[in-house]
DNA sequence: AACACCATTTTGTCTATAACAAAATAATGT
DNA sequence: ACATTATTTTGTTATAGACAAAATGGTGTT
């Protein structure tokens, strides 16, 4: 039913990598098309997309990779439900999420508003923002949420982080924070809400957006005469180039600007490039001076 | 300085299509380090971005490829000055052009809201819009501005949309119209423009963004209840297996729901499956009834 | 001249297997 | 307990050929 480009673009996992997993693994093993092509079914592709789950959750393949449905399931529960003990969660919490699965989306911004003001932004940011979308990736990662849902009330955050930032009043003229992140990686609400947080704190920001090409990078950070750049990546980033593309970042910009980097993505990371600095947790960011 | 996967990244051409280019064109040939890898210039980079560019606006690798930089960029001056009397440049128009020069976002929300109240939604998408972004584009395409730049005022416009599409209150209950682009095509203005213009019909609408995978697609209307899809294909877009991703998606929807397409990604093709119609124009959006 | 139909060229993607660097893990010694 | 080294795992790249789908060109018909 579905060749190997769709399979891709479906699953994530590379053409070169599918097959090599068929190879080393006996999985997936397509059929062909009368062109000798190969055919994947759609079984297969959920599987796969299981599989993706939990290597985006620190997994790896040859303990994945032509395991049974139910063997895979079971891995994904543990855990599912290792994660869950992790995370204190409070009756707000509880609210949020019964948004999230009524799909209510008028009630999300009442109870966003309303937290916003009780909690002021930079409490509601920490303590209920980044748990919330923490606890909605879990949701979906045990597969209580389809893809489609999540990414709608991922947009309703990312339009309410938007409407915040535009209304926080920037007086410093100091030089612009930039965000971005790197190509390959498309989750922008780690950028929006240190962008919300760095304001707050009135921080001049400019925020690149994802997917940011590096050569980019380098001329915007010239054209905002930015000192500071700060780059997200969350756990679904997998490149085994990072380092590289690091190297090549930090040669390319003069040595008086610093680069943070943070989220999920690097946090396995040790040993960066000069100038390239990790910062554990979104507090930190707080912290920082960028005078 | 860069391995093939940065300049798979950087330019959006593919491995495969960049190794065959080099086998047939000649261009472009990278050196190679102690490894045997292919290592590229950050000039090659720069003439395949152009490349890409011009392959975006309807030209082909044969007549591209292997031609030297001036060329190359005589052709997309030729290109540009065709493209700039097709359309009609009045006044407000330079107005928002100018907003983009500057990078004056201030200047650029009130001039949009002004147009809005002074043109009405309908018009204000149509006549003012949807040139604007077109213009835009353009004047990327003529390398007048950079990525970042045309990102920033893309988001700018986004942001606008959204908060617009908020504000206007449907009161039908009939069975929303979903809209999405696929796997590969990041280009949300045209989905949103035509919420925009559907919402102010009255029809309901939902919105699944970019990029959503076929089988989140069918799971979406059958969730929603829907009974048209509509999908946005920029120039962008190159998928040479549309055809068949469009019979995959009749295959897997029941008869009775319709797909309409558009956008300038499929405006040169011919027979689509039963069951997807497509729209040449943003107005004939709403000449249609889904009731 | 506009349009449909067929032939030819162009173009991108896929196949196959081997090789190897980089990352992760295990094992060792201090 | 921690640093260093060996081993395994894992992803990416290389090579060259094949071929379907798309684009182009040419022919004939209305």
């Amino acid at each position: 039913m579905f060749l190997i480009t769709s399979v891709e673009r479906d699953t994530g996992i590379g053409r070169d990598r599918l097959r090599v997993w068929e190879r080393r693994y006996g999985f997936p093993i397509p059929v062909r098309n009368k062109h000798g092509k190969r055919v994947y079914s759609e079984q297969q592709i959920r599987t796969l997309q299981l599989i993706k789950r939990l290597l985006d959750q620190g997994m790896h393949p040859g303990k994945l990779v032509g395991l049974s449905d139910s063997q895979l399931n079971t891995i994904s529960q543990d855990l599912s439900t290792k994660n869950q003990l992790k995370l204190i969660i409070n009756d707000r919490m509880n609210e949020f999420i019964d948004c999230v699965y009524c799909n209510d989306t008028q009630k999300l911004w009442g109870l966003l508003e309303q937290t916003l003001i009780q909690q002021g932004l930079k409490t509601f940011i920490i303590e209920s923002l980044a748990p919330l979308i923490t606890t909605v990736g879990d949701q979906w990662a045990a597969g209580h949420l389809n893809i489609f849902e999540e990414h709608f009330i991922t947009h309703q955050i990312t339009l309410f982080l938007d409407s915040t930032i535009s209304k926080i009043p920037v007086i410093s003229n100091t030089s612009p924070v930039l965000l971005a992140t790197f190509p390959g990686e498309n989750h922008n609400l780690g950028l929006l809400m240190i962008e919300c947080l760095l304001k707050d704190k009135g921080q001049l920001t400019v925020n690149l957006g994802i997917e940011v090409p590096m050569d980019q990078l380098v001329m915007a950070c010239q054209r905002y005469k930015s000192k500071v750049i700060l780059l997200s990546f969350s756990s679904a980033y997998s490149n085994s180039g990072l380092r590289t593309e690091l190297n090549d970042l930090a040669q390319q910009i003069p040595d008086h600007i610093s680069v943070y980097v943070g989220g999920s993505g690097v946090k396995k990371m040790r040993k960066f490039p000069k100038q390239v600095i990790l910062t554990h947790r979104l507090q930190n960011i707080l912290d920082l001076d960028f005078s």
